[in-house]
DNA sequence: TTTAGCACTCAATGCCATCGAGTGCTAACA
DNA sequence: TGTTAGCACTCGATGGCATTGAGTGCTAAA
């Protein structure tokens, strides 16, 4: 494309994102000092707009940007941008103080990814398959309820309430716990060997009762019940931007964000190897959300992916902040985890 | 009040409760048969405009009731209802299948709470302060990596990674549980004496690091540390009502649901004696939330309150549908959860 | 005490004229 | 050949104005 096209495209980009408001030939010479006139802007406009990448609400109204012109300004005139040094400082601070567990990083992920960005943060857990059996506990906690707690080795920690006959003494308990330990061990769903179950089985025996329903919530945990789970956060904040002056569009928003099948799908759709995609007005999916585009990029541990975060908003979003934001985010955040789960040390 | 004030006024709550628009002279004679006039209707209607029962939105609009209204309404002429079979049916059903540790109760409460009355639903899990320590584990993760898992009498299970130095073996880990599993058992946060504490450090000096992380860990779930959560449900149902036709309101709602204490009080306020209190335009608060209503109630196990569950709506809501919603999903929340943790028996 | 009748009020609705931002086209210009 | 000034045209937005009708309050009669 010639480069003054470039300039009046790129224009019309920003100051639509700026405003919200469809663009005038006679604005863009006045604000971008093209150095021509109205008129010939008008004429670049007219051809763009037949190459597909503006379009015009109605006749006398100014350009809007088309998913297209979207597109071609994320992929080529768009300026990649850094974090200020103000919020890089937040972001560190704010993980340094409050972030405890998993489930605390997950949501102060979020968060701060709505507070950054004036959109809906969307951070999504992926099941973590595969993952190994690492310690069991059984603790009695009143004459016939005992607690199952089981623990894998991503961290992932799950408890149950089982009833237990009032036979069983604590100390039954204890054994069937360090058997259990002992037994399986690193295992994960695949490797647990039937002649391994006839062991345990024999061994405690005595205890079948127990030992089913234990053995039942143990294979959960490794099992694929862990379902994908979807944070949403910053719903709230993102309604004052100006397209949600209508209440129309305000519940077409949220039945989108009611859709965790949609949701999962715009985080995963394609952007499984490259890092941060860009996804504008709902780009193949079979789901109409023409007006809403996804910045979404994964997270992992130590080179394994094992989760999405991303952000939702009007397609007229400010792509470069939003991209800057959402990559500093994974990276911070497969960051923590990781030195949560293997150690401040590697 | 006499009797025909009391049926007119009656009339009106249950028209505007039923249409949203307000009611005239006209509809109440014809619909709800008094057996006079509307002239007449208009004289009574004057009547309990002047002692504040009703208002007018504007000269020549039909009447709305009132705050006043609403809860003349709510204390004498509401007609108590029970829920029926299909519905009692439904949340049995979900209880039954879906429900396997603490957090999904909760949940599941939620979303049954807003999808059978249509508004809002606030659960409230209070601090269960005073709760005594039942077990802690450490579990080793990796080579400077162990997890502390502290489970409490109340069933919760709180488990964090903490740091520690690569000369700590496996067994010296199991050792530390013993210990303090031996010393703890059964202490609150009031009664661990000074004296316990030194008689813990000097039996488990050698390993003075992992064991001050370890007590800090236990410290911070006996103690206040676990803050109120709550959970709400159903945000997204609701602006399907007609009074959130318009934006500004959607806006005050969203604003109103992000302030968490402010939710806290409505949940908690003074309804902590009484069974269902209902709260109508935000009575006795000092926040201004004077077009919604909340009917709330505590839960609790054996008889202790743990937390509160509650619905938010416009103070057009149908208090009767939700004051019984409410009513059953308290009792049912409180057997499931004393269930979980007393056992089936009791 | 009730009710029919009637004048009155006022939001809602729809119509119309006006306004103005913005366009496309044409013709003149560099 | 590319640029620009000029101009007619389009069409949403805005505001004024009349109309409508639901609903009221008052008065006088039953």
């Amino acid at each position: 494309m010639e480069e003054r096209k470039q300039k009046v495209l790129l224009a019309i980009v920003q100051d639509f994102i700026a405003t919200a408001e469809p663009v005038g030939s006679r604005t863009i010479a006045k604000k971008y000092g093209l150095g021509v006139s109205p008129a010939t802007i008008r004429n670049e406009m007219a051809d763009l707009e037949e190459l597909g990448y503006i379009e015009q609400p109605h006749t006398s109204a100014g350009r809007v940007p088309s998913v297209r012109g979207y597109r071609y300004y994320v992929d080529y005139l768009m300026q990649k941008r850094e974090l200020s040094r103000d919020e890089e400082e937040l972001i560190r601070r704010e993980f340094e103080i409050k972030v405890r567990d998993v489930g605390q990083v997950i949501q102060k992920t979020g968060q701060l990814l709505s507070q950054l960005t004036c959109y809906t943060a969307m951070v999504l857990t992926q099941q973590m398959g595969g993952s190994s059996f690492k310690h069991v506990q059984l603790v009695p906690m009143s004459i016939n309820q005992t607690m199952v707690i089981v623990v894998m080795d991503n961290g992932a920690v799950h408890h149950r309430m089982i009833e237990t006959p009032e036979s069983i003494r604590p100390s039954d308990l204890e054994t069937l716990s360090k058997v259990l330990n002992a037994k399986l061990q690193g295992l994960t769903m695949e490797n647990i060997k039937l002649t391994l179950l006839k062991e345990i089985y024999f061994e405690l025996g005595k205890h079948k009762q127990v030992l089913d329903l234990a053995m039942e919530m143990i294979q959960d945990s490794l099992g694929l019940k862990d379902e994908d789970k979807i944070y949403l956060g910053g719903v709230f904040n993102m309604i004052n931007q100006p397209e949600f002056h209508n209440v129309e569009r305000v519940k077409t928003m949220l039945s989108i964000l009611e859709q965790e099948k949609l949701l999962c799908e715009l985080l995963t759709g394609q952007s499984w190897d490259k890092g941060v995609t860009v996804r504008i007005g709902g780009e193949i999916t079979d789901y109409d959300i023409k007006d809403y585009s996804v910045v979404a990029a994964p997270y992992s541990i130590s080179g394994r992916k094992i989760g999405s975060i991303g952000v939702l908003g009007p397609t007229r979003m400010d792509y470069a902040k939003v991209i800057s934001v959402v990559d500093f985010m994974t990276k911070n955040l497969s960051k923590t985890l990781e030195r949560m789960f293997l150690g401040r040390g590697r």
